[in-house]
DNA sequence: TCGCCTCATGTTAGCGCTAACATAGAGCAA
DNA sequence: TTGCTCTATGTTAGCGCTAACATGAGGCGA
C-alpha cells in the first residue's frame, strides 16, 4: 500500500509489495513483471534483470493466491490420509509431495481420522480451495463424499485399494487377494486355526474377507477376526483373546509386531524359522523393524511410496491407463 | 460462466458455480449469500433457507481462492518438515493438523529432505502461497531462509529445538540436554567408552555435543561419533565400526533398534536387565516399538504430537509465552 | 410528530494478478 | 516504398469474493 519505494536492504516497511511497486521501481508495466516472474524468456535480458533487480530490492513474493484466481490454476492438489501419524500412509504422502513438489504443486494436506463425517467436512474443505486434483487412501466413505469429488471436475485418484467403481484414476493393490495369499501361505504351512487381528477400516476388512474365503475354501474352521481399536496398535493383549489360534495375520506390521510380544510373554515366540513357531505371526507393510526384530517378521509387502508417486503421476496425465495395480508381494521370514 | 441455471440434482453443467448464481437463483444480492456462508447470523431465517436451498441445487462451494484474496485471509498454515515418511515428524504434523482442521485453517505440507537449497525453495513456495503462519521443524539453514521468514510478518514456530536466536516462537526441548542425560545416565551405569550414532542435522548435532561434553567432564575418554547415512536408518552395520564401546546413544528409535540387531548377531544381546548388557542401547523418540521389541529399549522420550498441538497454539496466539520447552524424559527399560 | 436506533439487505470498489488482445518498432523481401 | 513477420511491451478487463459504507423499513420514546 505504501507508495513510497523501500531502500534496498531496508526490510519491508509495511505490506509485503506487489507486482506493481515491483514494475514501477522497475519502469516497466506490471505484465513486464508478471512475465519476468513466469516466462522470462518472453522478455529482453536487459529489461529481465532492471525487473530482477527491483524484485530483489523490494523483497518481493509473488501473490500466488491472486494468480491462482486470475489464471484458475491453483498449483495445488489436495491429499486426505485417515492419518498420518505412526502409518504407512506417510510413505504416500512422501512418495507423491516428492513428484509434485519439483513442478511447483503444493500439497494440502486433511485427515479424516477413520471418521466418515469429518472426512466429508475434510473434502468439502479442500475442494473450496480448489485443488487441481485429490488423492486420497481408500474410496469416500459416503454416497455425499462421492458426489462431491464427481463433481469436482478434477482428476482424483483413489489409493491403497482397487475399488470396484472408482470415481476417476486407482493406484492399489487388491486387499483381498492379500488376504488370500496369507491365507494358502498359512494352510501351506500346516496351520489350522487362523486369525486375524487389526482395524475394521475398508482395508482392512477387505484382507479379512480374503483370509476367511480361503481358509473356508481349504477346509479350516472358520478364523477369528480381532478388532483393535486404533489406539492399541501394537496390541500385546491381542493373543490372550484368541487362545487355540496357531496362524495370525494382522493388518500391519505394528499390530503384528504387538501380537508377537504378547507371543514372548507367554513362551510362545522362538528364535528359529517359521516352522518352529507355535504361532505364526504374517504382517503388513514392510517396516523396516520388522527386519530388525527377532523372529525377523514376515510380511505382505506393499510400497506405499510407489503408491503416492504413481498416484501423482495420475493427477498429471489425464490420458492412459487409470486403474494402476502395483500389488504386493508375501515376504517370508521367521515369524510364520 | 452459463447464465442457464442447473436443475436440482442434475449436477454442474460446466463451470464449478459461483457466489452470484447462488444470489440470482435466491433472488438476493451476492454479499448475503456470502453472509449466509460465512456469518448466518446476520440474515434473516427465511432469506437464509432460501439461499441454502439454492446452494444445495447447484451444488455451490465457496471459493476460498477468491475470498482469500479480498480479505487478505488465507486461512492456512505452511508446514515444513525434513521428511515426512518413517518418521516422528508425523506426530507433530499429526497435533498440529489436528488443533488447526477444525478451526478451518489449512496445513500445506512442505518437505525439505535435509537439503538446505530445497529448504529455501519450499519456504519461498509457502510463503507465495500466504500463509498466515510457518511452523517448521528446527529453523532455517540459511541466512537466505531466515530473511524470508522475519520479511513474511507473520507468525513462525520453529520445533524440535530452543534455538538461541529463533524468529519468533518455539516449541521444542533442549537437544543438548538429552545428550547431557543420557551421558550422565551411561556414566553412572559405570559405561566407559560412549559412542553416538546418527545423523549430523542440527539437533543429532546438538545431541552429541551433549553427550560428548558431559562424558569428557566425568573423565571418560572421548566418545566416537558415527554419522549415518539417512537411508540406513536400522543400522545393523554400525556395530562393527565400533570396536570397544560399551554404550551408544542413537539419534533415533530406528538407529537403536537396528544397531541392536547388529548386536544380536554379534551375540552381545541380552534378554536380562540392563546391567546384564554388554553393550548399552540409548535411542530417542520412544517408538510404541521400542516397548514391544526385547529387549525393551531405553529411550529420550519427546512428545511429538504436543510439539504439533504447542506450535499450532502459538500460531493462533500472538501475546504471551513464545519459548515453550516441552522437555523430554530417559525412560529406562532393559536396553541401557 | 420527529429523530434516532436497529435490523436486513444492497452498492461500490478493489484485493493482486493474468488472459487476451493491442501496439510499436525493427528487419526484410520484392 | 509497401506490406508482412517477428519481437518486446503495453492496455484492458475481469477472476470470485469481501470490506466498508450505504439504504430503507420498521420500532419506539418523548
Amino acid at each position: 500500500m505504501s507508495s513510497e519505494l523501500t531502500e534496498p536492504g531496508t526490510g519491508p516497511t509495511g505490506a509485503a509489495p506487489t507486482l506493481s511497486e515491483v514494475a514501477k521501481r522497475a519502469g516497466v508495466s506490471s505484465i513486464t513483471v508478471s512475465r519476468v516472474v513466469r516466462m522470462p524468456d518472453l522478455v529482453a535480458p536487459e529489461t529481465r534483470a532492471r525487473v530482477e533487480q527491483a524484485m530483489r530490492d523490494l523483497g518481493y513474493i509473488p501473490n500466488l493466491v491472486a494468480g491462482a484466481l486470475a489464471s484458475a490454476r491453483t498449483n495445488s492438489v489436495g491429499v486426505l490420509v485417515p492419518t498420518i501419524a505412526n502409518s504407512i500412509f506417510a510413505d504416500t504422502v512422501q512418495g507423491l509431495s516428492d513428484k509434485l513438489e519439483p513442478l511447483g504443486f503444493s500439497v494440502i494436506l486433511a485427515q479424516s481420522r477413520y471418521d466418515a463425517v469429518r472426512e466429508d467436512r475434510m473434502l468439502a474443505a479442500l475442494l473450496s480451495r480448489r485443488p487441481e486434483a485429490i488423492i486420497m487412501v481408500g474410496s469416500p466413505a459416503t454416497e455425499e463424499g462421492s458426489r462431491l469429488l464427481r463433481n469436482a471436475r478434477i482428476p482424483i485418484v483413489e489409493t491403497w485399494d482397487l475399488p470396484a467403481n472408482p470415481i476417476d484414476a486407482v493406484a492399489g493393490f487388491d486387499n483381498y487377494k492379500a488376504g488370500v495369499a496369507v491365507a494358502k501361505h498359512l494352510v501351506a504351512q500346516g496351520r489350522k486355526q487362523l486369525a486375524f487381528i487389526g482395524g475394521d477400516d475398508p482395508r482392512g476388512t477387505r484382507r479379512w474377507f480374503g483370509l476367511r474365503d480361503e481358509a473356508l475354501a481349504s477346509g479350516l474352521a472358520e478364523p477369528r477376526r480381532l478388532i483393535l481399536d486404533r489406539k492399541d496398535s501394537g496390541s500385546v493383549a491381542a493373543h490372550a483373546r484368541l487362545p487355540d489360534v496357531d496362524a495370525v495375520f494382522a493388518a500391519n506390521d505394528a499390530h503384528a509386531i504387538g501380537f508377537m510380544s504378547g507371543l514372548r510373554k507367554a513362551g510362545l515366540l522362538r528364535d528359529g524359522p517359521a516352522s518352529a513357531q507355535p504361532v505364526a505371526v504374517i504382517g503388513l507393510g514392510d517396516l523396516e523393524m520388522g527386519r530388525l526384530i527377532s523372529p525377523t517378521l514376515s510380511t505382505i509387502s506393499v510400497h506405499g511410496d510407489a503408491i503416492g508417486r504413481t498416484a501423482a503421476t495420475l493427477t498429471l496425465e489425464r490420458g492412459g491407463e487409470r486403474r494402476i495395480d502395483l500389488g504386493f508381494e508375501l515376504v517370508l521370514r521367521d515369524s510364520g
